[in-house]
DNA sequence: GTTTCATTTCGGATCGATCCAAGTATATTT
DNA sequence: AAATATACTTGGATCGATCCGAAATGAAAC
């Protein structure tokens, strides 16, 4: 993904023919300084000086003070960085409709104070960190401790996501088990009593069926904040009397199309599903459908987080709020803000539509 | 959309407390240069040297240089901005999904050299192009040319989609004329004779409905590339010996909802629709089916574009491939390579999916 | 016509690093 | 052991601007 950007060095102005600030001042007749200020602080300088300064650029060529001189003094970029998850590139990040809502909060702050947003091509590598020209870094899903070590010795302010590295670095999370919870909560309100899930996977593989709930271990249900969507959906069944060890279950990635099928075919009497990715639910209604089952009238399934496309679906989904806008939208201040770090914790919320109804009876 | 980001200058490494090369140098009792050896030619320093000069690095908490300095001598940033259309910010560039697209192919060819992708705030503003810490310029949308005017003055490389400035600016476009053309030619060819088309509107306003035809005047059909569209239209209906001026068009913006409406009511007797927009294009499907008529059975939609929801909607929608993804891969290849500037055009391809069919008998 | 004070202008120092020509230590050859 | 070749190190210059205290200018006051 990187063959390690070609380092020939951009040349000096002078060499391009590019005239710089000193150039303009000579031109004029004035000091470096004064020069500046024509551009910088306009009203210290008088008019006549400033006039024959702005002429003497414009014969010059001269747009205004290069970024990198002035960088160089000021010390700040403007700038924030999206690190994207390790083993993505700026593609991945941009194609994810998930990933794409959270770029979106982050983008919200950006513009609220005109900061450019830089997504890093080399994600979690140390020379991505190193060198980004930026204030601040956002790291948009992290997994170990050791990923972020190189943005805290930068010693520039950070903050992560879905991930608790301890007190002294900023991060926001949603609270995934009360998301689960409420998905499971509400298809058990409607009745519904025979269930399947659909969870992601860690590593790319095929799907995978678990006739019988989780596997234990930690690799187990995909991503850590899957595996508390997991325990929501767990305590709630519970408290219906169902064993979530009894649903079955089946993980896969989430491009996998199989899945769908798998879990249909694995939980024939099931009525109601869970899905850890709205893509996943998506997928399975158009699966379900196809099958000639009717959603929500024979079938619900409720999904996790909300893209634009689940409204639009045919039937809208049912689909659980994740709150990824307002965590980008919070990690940006929170890098912004600078001062201590913070923890933020997001209530997701259930959003009911078409894709969930009444229990067959 | 730009309070002017805070101009509080970051403080000097010093005063944060914060190890400079030279510190560590002195440290270690070496040169600057020997210490900044170690960090970028660890091969031209005696081993037991560099081994000093890394303890007094650790000692001190110094992670590497500071990529400021370093860019200053260096002169290049490794990264490419993104501008925005002139009106948007970095929300909108994310949220739009065909603007999506094309940031997709800009990030393919960063990925593909390492370098990061910058969305500018700023869009067209004039400081936003000054101040930006980049290689080169991507202009997504551009309607002046006194817009990209700034980045000609700062003389870096930059390209403009769709947009033609004339021979001393690279530049990528489509060939809108084209992929209209094969829209229209596609529902003839099934047999189609009453059409009705959803275009754009350059303005925000509310959606007009034209009984016959393009009203004239350059605000007329949206963008330029809208009215390239129409032109590829007009000529296929020609060819059949249909006016595309008797054809009844709606015009709208994309998130304007009561465009397929009003367009389904204005031309009730149409039964082959082409749409400038793919998302106007699932509109109008997802309202003709609400109304009861079968889609391709009764009427068959052609779109514009096309986005990933489009092909899992149902049905999934027939479209033109205006090539946004190669545009963003090109203009960025454009903006890399240097050399003098070149312009390229790219041919759309019609993608034949299920919201056509045969006209009814 | 000085003196006083505010306004402009100036030049040296600085931001943090890298390049490069020149100098010094080490290794090789004779 | 001296001469030569090679491998490391070094300090000065530089990248392009801004900051800041001091100097110069101009206006107002006496």
């Amino acid at each position: 993904m990187q063959p390690k950007a070609d380092k020939r060095f951009g040349e000096p102005a002078r060499d391009k023919g590019l005239a710089r600030l000193i150039d303009v001042a000579r031109a004029a007749g004035v000091s470096r300084s004064t020069a500046s200020n024509v551009f910088n602080n306009p009203d210290l300088v008088r008019p006549n000086l400033r006039q024959r300064v702005e002429a003497a650029a414009r014969d010059l060529g001269y747009l205004g003070p290069d970024p990198k001189g002035r960088l160089l003094r000021a010390g700040k970029f403007n700038a924030i960085a999206v690190m994207p998850p390790s083993d993505w590139g700026i593609v991945d990040s941009l194609r994810n409709p998930v990933f794409n809502l959270f770029l979106r909060g982050v983008g919200e702050a950006c513009d609220s104070i005109g900061a450019n947003l830089v997504i890093i091509s080399d994600g979690t590598g140390v020379d991505g960190i190193r060198n980004a020209l930026v204030d601040g870094f956002i790291f948009g899903r992290v997994e170990h401790l050791r990923e972020i070590e190189p943005a805290r010795l930068r010693r520039l302010p950070f903050a992560v996501v879905d991930f608790d590295p301890g007190p002294g670095v900023g991060s926001v999370r949603a609270d995934a088990h009360a998301g689960g919870y409420a998905a499971a909560k509400h298809l058990l309100d409607l009745g519904h009593r025979r269930f399947g899930v659909l969870s992601f996977l860690r590593q790319r593989s095929t799907a995978r069926f678990h006739p019988a709930g989780l596997p234990r271990g930690p690799e187990a249900v995909g991503m850590p904040t899957d595996q508390e969507k997991y325990r929501g959906y767990a305590d709630a069944l519970a408290e219906a009397g169902i064993d979530i060890a009894d649903v079955p279950m089946v993980q896969a990635d989430p491009w996998d199309k199989s899945a769908a099928s798998m879990l249909l075919d694995a939980a024939p009497r099931a009525t109601a599903f869970l899905s850890m990715a709205v893509m996943q639910a998506m997928e399975l209604v158009a699966e379900a459908r196809r099958r000639g089952r009717s959603v929500p009238g024979d079938l619900s399934v409720v999904g996790y987080n909300d893209i634009p496309e689940a409204a639009r679906f045919d039937p809208p989904i049912t689909t659980v709020d994740g709150m990824v806008v307002e965590k980008g939208r919070v990690a940006a201040r929170l890098v912004f803000a600078g001062g201590p770090p913070r923890h933020e914790i997001l209530q997701p919320q259930l959003i009911i539509r078409g894709s969930t109804g009444p229990a067959p009876a």
